[in-house]
RNA sequence: GGUCUCAUCGUCUAACGGUUAGGACACCAGGUUUUCAUCCUGGCAAUCGGAGUUCGAUUCUCCGUGAGAUCACCA
């Protein structure tokens, strides 16, 4: 690479397309995707299906549909194309076949001889002898000429390496790693050790951002960098997301959730992306909230952590709560569209969004919504249960309860229903009847909602309108 | 087992070699919103162990211990 002027940053996500994506799979995307929009740089999707076994139908879609939901749009990729496609490696075997043979014909990649019996009885032969396997002790001397139809493996030359990464810092392993590791497979399709190399000294991705299940199999790479005689792209390896319970990584049998479920469920896309980054990333201040161009502008590999984090489900609906206290109403009333209990979608715009200020405070994931308002949409049905679990009314007789709402009712006839008169009205209200705030207005908010929790009573009963606030307190005394 | 990596409150984390080791989530207790959620205040709670270097180690070195990753014709 010329050193006279630094080349424009190019960072890629290359999942195969073998499911969904969980937290760990967005991390490393969403890194990836800071680096090259902090740098007005290239963001690059590439497809890995090399295994024709494990690719799963319908996830290539699955994964792009997970990307654009998030916000984190590539540059270049297998349905928006580029200048160094295909971007479906699938599609490129001519060229990884075309790298291979420049190894060949250098002496550093030979056809594979052996039977899968005879490879198993290597292996076990070391494993008895307790010695590591290395293929390269078996190296045959006078190997076939390669026709396609048996592995091609490359022909290392062991050393010590020594290299930097980002995140992690310099790292060294010595020769005994370093092994005569397939490029070819007996299908003709490379194996991610190759194929990955090819493509991103073809697509030239400036940075290799990836999760520490590589660090062991770098010091291989870098002798296929060598052989192929191409420069290092940086390399930034970062630490696991750990299963919530255990400390496992997170992979997709431990019950990871495909991160398209969290937008289902509620969760903002901009919660995802902060909470993400900050399992494992901080700009050393006390700041936790971070909107995405706030992690675009601060982001930085050098401070990842070098340790694992664990997902933790809490902190992550803390953080949507916040999130969703920033939107401005216009934009949270777009957001919740889909998620509006069924009742409302008969209801006015003005009425809904009236509704959707009282409880903005309130939410935790959109997907709250409709036990926060429903009530407001359609008429509850009555549940005395919920009085006599209340400490405070449960000290009332259910007479006494129903005299109150009685009263409620009647005080309430003369009142103008806009927040402050409701407010007004309730406060003579305590007076005439010397309830205390805790028992009267719990009672009524009760009567009118039976939901767990409600917005300020005045600002409810205003909500609900005159007709039907008293429409229900009745309700609730006849069903007494 | 070989190789590599990592190690601060329960969890996510901060701390030029000098701080009463800070913040956030969770939890607990008060308060405001004349109930609930939100919000505010306070509390609980951590440097894995042992040597060494240093006037002084969370921080540097070494040895343990623990954890993770990897040793495929998977990525």
């Amino acid at each position: 690479m010329s050193t006279s002027d630094t080349p424009r940053i190019r960072t890629r996500f290359a999942p195969s397309p073998t499911g969904f994506m969980h937290v760990g799979s967005v991390r490393t995307a969403l890194f990836a995707w800071l680096l090259a929009r902090q740098n007005h740089g290239d963001f690059i999707l590439r497809l890995e299906d090399t295994d024709q076994k494990r690719e799963v139908e319908g996830s290539d879609a699955h994964i792009i549909a997970t990307l654009n939901a998030l916000g984190l749009h590539y540059d270049e990729g297998p349905d928006i194309g580029g200048d160094f496609g295909p971007y479906r490696q699938s599609d490129r075997l001519a060229i990884y076949h075309a790298w291979a043979q420049k190894l060949i014909d250098a002496g550093r990649a030979y056809a594979d001889p052996y039977s899968q019996a005879e490879l198993d009885a290597f292996r076990e032969e070391a494993k008895t002898s307790k010695k590591a396997f290395l293929y390269r002790d078996h190296r045959p001397e006078n190997p076939p000429a390669w026709n396609g139809s048996t592995p091609l493996r490359l022909k290392s030359e062991p050393k010590a390496y020594h290299w930097h990464d980002e995140v992690m810092g310099d790292l060294s392993t010595g020769p005994e790693v370093i092994d005569d590791i397939v490029l070819i497979k007996s299908d003709g399709f490379p194996t991610y050790n190759f194929a990955h190399i090819v493509d991103d000294a073809e697509m030239k991705v400036t940075h290799i951002i990836r999760g520490q299940e590589f660090i062991s199999s770098m010091p291989n790479y870098l002798n296929i960098y060598e052989a192929l005689g191409l420069e290092r792209p940086v390399f930034a390896t970062v630490p696991h997301i750990m299963a919530e319970s255990g400390n496992k990584k997170l992979g997709k049998r431990d019950g990871a959730k495909d991160v398209l479920d969290y937008l289902k469920d509620g969760y903002l896309p901009e919660t995802l992306l902060n909470f993400i980054a900050s399992l494992g990333w901080n700009d050393g201040t006390e700041q936790e909230l971070f909107t995405v161009d706030e992690l675009i502008e601060k982001f930085s590999l050098n401070r990842v952590q070098h340790s694992g984090a664990r997902f933790d489900v809490a902190r992550l609906e803390w953080m949507n709560g916040q999130h969703i206290r920033l939107l401005s109403l216009g934009d949270l009333a777009q957001r919740v569209e889909t998620f509006w209990p069924e009742e409302a979608h008969t209801a006015n715009e003005e009425y809904r969004t009236h509704v959707l200020t009282l409880v903005q405070d309130r939410l935790k994931t959109l997907h709250d919504l409709p036990t926060l308002t429903s009530y407001f949409f359609t008429d509850p049905t009555p549940n005395w249960q919920m009085v006599d679990d209340n400490k405070q009314l449960s000290k009332l007789n259910r007479d006494e309860q129903v005299s109150l709402l009685r009263a409620a009712h009647s005080a309430l006839q003369h009142t103008d229903f806009d927040a402050n008169s409701v407010q007004a009205g309730l406060n003579q209200l305590l007076e005439t009847t010397g309830q205390k705030p805790g028992i009267l207005f719990s009672l009524i908010r009760l009567a009118v909602s039976w939901a767990p929790f409600s917005p300020a009573l005045n600002d409810t009963l205003a909500a609900l309108g005159k007709d039907r606030t008293l429409q229900r307190l009745e309700a609730a005394i006849t069903s007494a």
